[in-house]
RNA sequence: GGAGAGGUGACCGAGUGGUCGAUGGUGCACGCCUGGAAAGCGUGUGUGGCGGGAACGUCACCGGGGGUUCGAAUCCCUUCCUCUCCGCCA
């Protein structure tokens, strides 16, 4: 959420990034809702002055043996205009709640102008686009043939968009998340497993709420989501926190499933592992002093990458654009993993700085040299999407006679197996 | 799920309608004392909104929301959470 006085002093520069953003939002009843509203309440604490220091007096003349009848109607009338004013406020309140919560975060000045992910920014590639003098499967038909997926039956025991892992694909799954969790740990992340659902105050925190409602699970008659990520409950953690300045940064790592309703994505993306309502995914997440943040970012982005690195699979790094940035985010770069079976790059994390965004919705703070209470600056990034990492894998790895070999690092992950065969049952 | 007891400032803990943002203690900060330290003594020590250049003023906050009242930490309703006993259960 951005500061209401910055919005006040600034409200060009908000509109340009709605600009930059593609965001049609309608900002043009803020001016007059924040003028009534601060209006409304000066003239109610007057009141509210006035019927305080009435109500001592009246404590003391009842104390004198005085009549105070009077008074009392006086007071009185007093708290029924305080009450007519209340209610005006209220809805001046109202409107700034139907619209602030609603603005995305500023964006930072080094994030390329674009209309889509089109106009994202390569920053870097790494590793070689592997060539093969075979034909190459694509990852469904890899692990169909290998008897490691079952879409079919996960698709009769749920629905679509979920998949059963059989054998050594569900393996490999665990192996990937025990090697990225015990990678993090050596780079400083301290890990929790928190709870896989949260609720609305955690939604809203972390700006998933209100605008993105319907892109999450709910469970019914509660106020209970599933995570879409585990940056909401991790950085829910520390909500209404004031957090000691020497223990920043802190550094934590998570792996939770991650459940997305993808209610913007009907026919996007349906064959195989690359969009599921379920996938896991250890999560990087960070609270730093502001002044930090912007260093931070760039080692979060290298602890992701080194994921990518160690098991030897060729990406790229893209610098969001303004119109491709999510709604919280300052500033992002995305992780994009190279699949030989669709012959292109595809996003397998995303590392970004929230800024005090976050923070100032979820009131996470920190103490500045004078003491006073200043918000935190929250990031994370998937460290990485397991799922994701999976088929990256089966698809850079495969051989001609349509078996996989497994990176050298999850070797020992995998009980000494090298190569992925097709399963005995 | 049933019965009961509670939720107060960094922490402990008073306060059951009136000058209480809240006694006291611990902790913390600064000062005095000391060769130095401990002890002791003194002073200070919440957050947010609004107004103001600032000093400061004012309003709000005693789990959350609503109500009664001239006035609520204190009374009523509701909700969440914690603890104890019973039930159920991996």
């Amino acid at each position: 959420m951005l500061d209401l006085k910055f919005i006040r002093e600034n409200l060009d520069q908000v509109q340009a990034m709605l600009d930059a953003r593609n965001n049609s939002l309608d900002l043009s009843a803020f001016p007059k809702a924040d003028q009534r509203r601060r209006e409304i309440l000066v003239e109610v604490e007057q009141l509210k002055q006035e019927r305080n220091s009435g109500s001592k007096q009246i404590g003391v003349l009842i104390k004198q043996g005085q009549d105070v009848t009077e008074l009392k109607a006086q007071i009185g009338a007093i708290g029924e205009k305080i009450k007519a004013l209340e209610s005006e406020l209220g809805e001046a309140e109202e409107a700034l709640n139907s619209l602030v919560p609603f603005i995305p975060n500023m964006i930072r000045p080094e994030v390329p102008k674009g209309h889509s992910e089109e106009d994202n920014q390569e920053v870097s590639r790494w590793g070689e686009v592997p060539t093969f003098d075979f034909p190459v499967k694509d990852h469904v038909d890899l692990g169909t043939a290998l008897g490691i997926f079952d879409f079919e039956r996960a698709t009769k025991v749920t629905g679509t968009r979920f998949t059963v892992l059989r054998g050594d694909a569900a393996r490999l799954e665990r192996a990937l998340i025990q090697f990225m969790i015990d990678v993090h740990e050596e780079q400083g992340y301290f890990e929790v497993m928190p709870p896989f659902m949260v609720n609305g105050d955690s939604m809203f925190g972390t700006g998933q709420f209100p605008k993105m409602k319907e892109d999450v699970f709910k469970l019914e008659g509660m106020d209970y989501y599933l995570v879409p990520t585990a940056e909401v409950p991790v950085t829910n953690l520390h909500r209404d926190e004031i957090l000691d300045p020497q223990q920043l940064p802190i550094q934590y790592q998570a792996f939770t499933p991650c459940f997305r309703s993808e209610a913007g994505a009907y026919g996007r993306d349906t064959r195989g592992l690359i969009r599921q309502h379920q996938f896991n995914k250890v999560e990087l997440v960070w609270f730093t002093k502001p002044e930090a943040s912007e260093a931070c970012l760039e080692q979060l982005r290298q602890d992701a990458e080194s994921i990518l690195q160690k098991l030897k699979l060729p990406y790229r790094v893209m610098l969001l654009c303004s119109g491709d940035i999510s709604f919280s985010a300052a500033k992002c770069y995305d992780l994009e993993v190279w699949l030989p079976g669709q012959n292109t790059y595809r996003e397998i994390s995303s590392c970004s700085n929230f800024w005090d965004f976050q923070a100032r919705r979820a009131k996470i703070r920190t103490r500045n040299e004078n003491g006073k209470p200043e918000f935190v600056h929250t990031l994370n990034g998937s460290g990485l999407a397991v799922g994701r990492t999976l088929l990256a894998i089966l698809e850079n790895y495969q051989q001609a006679d349509g078996t996989v070999r497994v990176p050298e690092v999850l070797v020992p992950y995998m009980n000494g197996k090298t190569i992925i065969e097709k399963q005995r049952m």
